[in-house]
DNA sequence: TGTGAAACTGCAGGGGG
DNA sequence: CCCCCTGCAGTTTCACA
């Protein structure tokens, strides 16, 4: 993988901020020039650095305002291939890791109400080879940023 | 708050997966002029449902490849607002919620490596009414998505 | 629908390996 | 010596009233 240098932060650092900016007015900023800034947001993308760009969507707006971690525990060896295949077509799984501890993984899970979130949690324990699952609600989102 | 129709469930869709499409590439998917769609958006922007856009990067890329889920128990009984005021200027700190169960509250931190997140603990425990602190270690990321 | 501005491609110049 | 990166001007598309 490419090292990124000064120019590049920059650049990043203003589309994380503004991912609609043109590229005349992240020129602007880390001065360059429009073509100039293309180059490097094209080969950013190319080199996977920049994932791509998404809106930042007000979750009560959403009225999916039920959210809860979800600790699950498997049967047996699993490689984090494999849960990661079972839970990617979950929408309702907003990130997924396998972590230390006495859990294999753990799972950000937002769902409409108490209703959606038993749906989806069926849907996760039936994905995979889950042995069981220890869930904890989400009583008020303190915190969430992207990637600073 | 407003309630969103069809369409803007679509548009949002479509932002979210690429928060630099055109209005006229939106509208072709949801059926809508160009104008249209800028309406639509404008207006989700003044109403708050979109709260902006950013580009998503590869943690990988940044090299802060540390990343751990940190449960909080406190001292007494702590309001949302002042644990939220005490972490909100902790970088590391990707997202906070309080939550159900013993412990009071869940953060996600990421750091550059090991001593980077023992400092990033410190910080957070000294910040706030903290008592003690529980962390687990990401083991791999399988998913992370914004805000589907 | 029209005007203005933005994005995208080819070409020439310059600095570093 | 070559290659990569930058800046400039062409056309085409898009945004905004």
């Amino acid at each position: 993988m490419r090292q990124l240098d000064e120019l590049d932060e920059k650049v990043l650092a203003c589309l994380t901020r503004d991912a609609r900016a043109t590229y005349a007015q992240v020129g602007d900023v880390v001065g360059l020039s429009a073509p100039a800034v293309k180059r490097r947001v094209d080969r950013l993308l190319d080199d996977g650095v920049i994932k791509g760009f998404t809106a930042v969507i007000d979750p009560d707006a959403m009225q999916w305002t039920t959210e809860a971690y979800v600790q699950v525990f498997c049967r047996g060896n699993i490689s984090p291939e494999v849960l990661k295949e079972a839970w990617e077509p979950i929408p309702e799984v907003v990130s997924a890791a396998t972590i230390t501890g006495q859990a294999d993984a753990l799972l950000r899970v937002r769902a409409g109400d108490v209703r959606h979130l038993e749906r989806a949690l069926e849907r996760i324990r039936s994905a995979g080879p889950v042995d069981h699952s220890e869930s904890i609600i989400v009583l008020s989102q303190l915190i969430d940023r992207g990637h600073p």
